[in-house]
DNA sequence: TCTTTAGACGAACAACTGTTCGAAACCCTG
DNA sequence: CAGGGTTTCGAACAGTTGTTCGTCTAAAGA
């Protein structure tokens, strides 16, 4: 088990890559990353089947066939985009979990497992960094992506058993069933997240909820993570 | 505060209105009805911008014009069973905050809270129920909703503000603040209970989460949830 | 200098979208 | 039976969708 998917997941050899080292390459033609990035925000801020191609290349201003050459297809582009994200945020979140396993003899306790799965995506929540736009999108790719996006998120669960492997170890005193049960409940407190629910939240408390404190965010979220999880 | 919003929420009078009172009324067209049981269940599996008038009425058997006479366009259609559901979710929450109140001389613990917060919904999530559907639209509303149904999630905060302040209540040690990012916490707990997360967790855990016992799953929910609330 | 080729560009395609219209069919009341 | 209001039906509308095609440009290679 814990076999290592080539495509979204990555060995430890991995984990010194860089994130944008494809983009703009020596002789690499730039309408492709104007579209990219002009289609993960239109997709990440409007849903998917609300934008059409037009609407990209308007905003990335190339010509109306770029997306079909360059990508071959506009689910191929939005595929594309949802691969690269996943495995950096996948990676992010392994490396953290590595440094935790070295860190407490590769057996870490439930909340630096915790940390691992939550402090990546929800630092990309930051408003003031440039990533809030690529959580936001793989967000909205849970519910709104295509069948080959959600076939792929539910069959590389390889990815994730790091982490219930992890917890499995770290709460012996839990059965295996509620452990998965909780961290099914721990992934829901990151996904909520969307724009539309700091709305929510903000109109509800009266804009004393500030989401854009990242990392008393993250220790919030750990907290009550942790608490669920440690309860007899 | 807590003012009663006169299209989703409801006074304490309402409380034992039935849900489907209106349906197969004498002389009401059965069309209606069929439309919008088809369109509630494509809406529901497929997406709001995936489905499309002729799938619907192809799968209620009916006009390709019913739509537009019957709900005036798409989008009326798509909203009318937007407030007819939250409406009735609203009304079982209501009904179970309501009775909590009365079981605690107006000072419910956490838990009887949270209860009120997580169990109707979580209840119609039971497969061999038929409201099933209608929680997946809604959820499913949460982000691919209209910009009206939005507003509508966004400012109608009136019902949710009874559970606020009953947490408020019940929480004296906890700053404002704190209670609200753990009220939204909670709410990510139910929201995250869509078919392709229970798929990636039965994936991950090889079949051992059962999501239809909700009796259990409903307790597994207040568990976690009463658990971050009371965390010091 | 000639040839090759990757890319950009405008135009058009066929399919599908939500909506509208007038006529036909229906049903209940008088 | 005759009436009018309600509902259904088929057809068509104009607009948008993703995609494809042929052509043009320009830079690199021989």
């Amino acid at each position: 088990m814990t076999q290592p998917d080539p495509s979204l997941d990555l060995t430890d050899q991995d984990l010194s890559l860089d994130d944008e080292a494809h983009l703009t390459q020596a002789g690499c033609a730039a309408t492709r990353d104007l579209v990219f990035v002009a289609a993960e925000r239109l997709f990440a801020v409007h849903g998917f089947q609300k934008v059409s191609v037009r609407d990209i290349t308007a905003e990335a201003k190339v010509n109306l066939a770029s997306i079909n050459y360059h990508f071959g297809s506009k689910d191929a582009l939005l595929l594309e985009i949802f691969t690269r994200r996943t495995a950096e945020l996948n990676r992010a979140r392994a490396k953290m979990l590595h440094e935790a396993n070295a860190a407490h003899a590769g057996k870490p306790p439930v909340r630096a497992v915790l940390h691992a799965l939550i402090a990546p995506p929800v630092r990309w929540m930051d408003p003031k960094g440039e990533r809030l736009i690529s959580v936001q999108f793989l967000i909205r790719a849970r519910s709104e992506g295509t069948d080959q996006m959600r076939d792929i998120l539910r069959t590389d669960v390889s990815h994730l058993r790091r982490f219930s492997d992890a917890l499995l170890v770290a709460c012996p005193q839990l059965s295996e069933e509620e452990v998965y049960w909780r961290l099914h409940f721990s992934l829901g407190l990151i996904h909520n997240n969307r724009f539309a629910e700091f709305d929510r939240l903000n109109t509800l408390s009266g804009g004393i909820t500030r989401e854009d404190e990242v990392d008393l965010l993250i220790q919030r979220m750990v907290d009550f993570a942790e608490a669920g999880f440690l309860r007899a």
